[in-house]
DNA sequence: CTAGTAAGTTAGATTAAACTAACAAAATAT
DNA sequence: ATATTTTGTTAGTTTAATCTAACTTACTAG
């Protein structure tokens, strides 16, 4: 059994590490706002229960079984969220507090019956994707950032796979999760686009690099 | 704030008191299937925050402001049940579990919006009275037995006011909560009417007993 | 009316989930 | 390359909610 709690970290941990595949716990730390001890001595117990791979002072991973628990919570959020604005007339920015409640509910039907009601959705109001009743996330909606056109516009969602280096080097220009980019023009040569975003007018991104940015298309 | 431990308390008290007025350390305890002991120390602690008259060794009874409390969490549950059955299709003998857990969800908003899609029910998928939004419970639907007549079919719902002395009165008939009774005749001269219920027939109750029985009519 | 049973209480232990203080390791910056 | 800062860990405390064991009060049946 994995409680509340339980959940609310593999979910952090899910979410953290959907980026690079490890995060620290620090950042889970921050993120739940919670001291680093409790963090700390919560991962311990995680792993104790096979779910998350823990060792000292080295990044935190989550396991196979850990990774599909913590989609499965996050299928019930999205889940709910779509409900809220499509069968309840909530507006999207106004659903987030209430599926974080409902998202701890255990009632398999209760969330089947939502999805049937809803022809299953494979988006959120957000038009973040919803993991399947396995856990296993059809992310169709995103696509590799080489695989897009002159004059799209998108947004970075995730970096796969990642390095450390990568990372350094999208920090070092701005480049974050959820930044739009607009692609202006791609060189047929090496396949190197260049893009404009935030105050940015002109940055050029090598193929090596756009080869592993998922982003959502915008238009 | 009312942590979700306390609101099942508060709800088990609220349940065990609609009858009598108070109740006992034990029943609380038999109810939710927790020792003797949690139960005491809970009481004082609802006590402490003014939501249960605590007395050693006395009777148990809530506070205006606990029934209050009480009340707006069987009005989240009952809000609940209906919308399950009406705006999910689920069957009324499926949502109580699922009930149990949303009525501790914290979301004014998502209840309003539920009643608001109901079109403001006023009794649950099981007949039972829904609290209005101030706590208070109208219900229209109980009526005191002096009020029904000849060929009424009901059932007993609640004693208001009770006494001991009219509960061991209603014990030595087997009437409780819950008996299906027929009315057969009423007394002209002293409003005294003669009713049958499960082996009984003909048992004849005062009008002092019962001006003090609700009932919920069944035809 | 008293003996026995049922109900209520007190005291102390346990577990989960948080915290602070203090120390250790790793990363960073001069 | 070393000093400083950031991150991670350990140890020990706290609070909420549960338990068992032991004792007390109240109720009930002869």
């Amino acid at each position: 059994m994995i409680s509340q709690t339980e959940e609310n970290y593999l979910k952090a941990l899910y979410n953290l590490t959907y980026l690079k595949g490890e995060a620290s716990v620090n950042e889970i730390s921050k993120r739940l706002e919670i001291k680093m001890p409790t963090v700390n001595s919560m991962m311990k117990k995680l792993s104790e229960k096979g779910l998350v791979h823990y060792e000292s002072y080295k990044p935190l991973k989550l396991t196979e079984e850990g990774k599909k628990e913590a989609a499965l919570i996050i299928r019930k959020h999205r889940l709910t969220e779509m409900y809220l604005v499509e069968k309840m007339g909530f507006a999207w920015d106004e659903v987030h507090q209430i599926a974080e409640q409902i998202e701890h509910i255990h009632s398999p039907e209760f969330f089947t019956k939502m999805d049937q009601l809803l022809g299953y959705p494979t988006v959120d109001p957000h038009g973040s994707p919803i993991p399947d009743h396995n856990g296993v996330m059809r992310s169709e909606n995103y696509v590799f950032l080489d695989t897009c056109e002159i004059g799209n516009v998108v947004t970075l969602m995730a970096v796969q796979p990642s390095s450390k280096e990568l990372l350094q080097y999208l920090n070092s220009k701005n480049l974050e999760l959820g930044t739009t980019l607009t692609i202006h023009s791609i060189e047929p040569f090496d396949r190197s686009i260049t893009v404009s975003y935030d105050k940015r007018s002109a940055e050029v991104l090598s193929s090596k690099v756009t080869a592993t940015l998922l982003v959502r298309p915008i238009s």
